[in-house]
DNA sequence: TTTTTTGTTGAATGATTGTTCAAATATATC
DNA sequence: GATATATTTGAACAATCATTCAACAAAAAA
């Protein structure tokens, strides 16, 4: 009864997820989308009805990668504060290895786009938020089984965790070499510890 | 012999800052700095020889202040460790009180125009490192007052520092309201005392 | 095979961008 | 007051932007 779409899109999330994370929202042009994603523009707009639409398919799929990437440590982990703790270690592989400095694509964007487009801002906190919680509660978990102070409250943690990530992802974008990041997730890690 | 200017250079300054401030690089038009200097694009051009030169005088003047504010704050403490907690009241006290979640300026430029623009990253990375170089001059003369544990290194501890301040800022921006920074701050003192 | 529906194409649209420049204006020196 | 020099003015410029749409193509249903 109809056409069937060509595209793959998942490749297509994939590739625009890739030109957004490096260039933000106001310097990614459609027609850097065009060749990003061999979409045509009108292929563009029917099927994410916007810029701003594709933009916020992006930012939900990156969301989706970065939570499975911390399910994966917690699952992984012998005991719940071991998986927080490769999760960083992670994080930091993947910012010491990042040779274009991109950053996190969701810090980025929160504050590229805060100001102008409620829209993005929301599913750009939504997508942290759900990260925080995850976080919380492996913390929750941790300090049942002994593994942190019972003075320690699991939620001020995780934010606290999640702030310090978020000037990590400012360092590493700022250019510091692996050495210093390494220093401060040692030093993060160490405050956790007591 | 010739025309003297008729504008005051610290006001455009002060008033192109809050512009480019509250709304980026990319989003402030010179249609806006127009609207917001009361100067023409001829005077600005003129002036500032481009819309990246006007940039590039804010974030200086932006730079100065936040040094200022640092400096003053190290003066009327009683010690330096107490300097520098009180600096971190200030800023507290900045972004709670920023009902429109402007952030650190310096911050904002580093994640919006680093892939872009080398000079306006130059420049900002610049006016945050002098920041740290003071913070860590600070740290230093605690720790020989005996205020730091001997074992803790100054330079790290500042840029410790700075990356919470930096994660701080995002969550400013993010529209955290005023009783979580107030905890998250509070977390970050209780870890700079042991 | 014909019909119907939907995806694809890419040129065209109108708005906005940063920048320039010739004309007009104002000041300091002679 | 005349002259030389610098600033101000704002319209005009070319380039780029996000978006649209009519023509075309393909696939499922009749």
């Amino acid at each position: 009864m109809a056409r069937t779409i060509e595209f793959d899109p998942d490749q297509v999330l994939h590739n625009a997820t890739r030109v957004f994370w490096q260039h933000g929202y106001c310097m990614t042009s459609i027609s850097r989308l065009v060749e990003a994603t061999k979409l045509n523009p009108g292929s563009i707009y029917s099927a994410f009805k916007s810029k701003e639409g594709l933009f916020l398919a992006t930012l939900e799929y990156y969301g989706q990668q970065n939570r499975k990437m911390l399910q994966h440590c917690l699952n992984a982990a012998p005991s719940p504060l071991e998986g927080v703790k490769s999760f960083l270690q992670e994080l930091l592989e993947e910012m010491a290895g990042d040779s274009s400095h991109r950053g996190c694509f969701l810090v980025n964007t929160v504050l590229e786009m805060s100001p102008h487009n409620k829209a993005i801002q929301k599913t750009a906190l939504q997508q942290l938020d759900a990260l925080e919680t995850l976080l919380a509660s492996a913390l929750q978990d941790a300090r049942e089984q002994g593994e942190l102070p019972q003075e320690k409250n699991p939620s001020v943690l995780a934010k606290y965790i999640m702030v310090n990530i978020w000037g990590l992802r400012v360092l590493s974008k700022a250019g510091a070499d692996s050495e210093v990041l390494r220093q401060q997730v040692s030093e993060l890690l160490s405050n956790l510890e007591k």
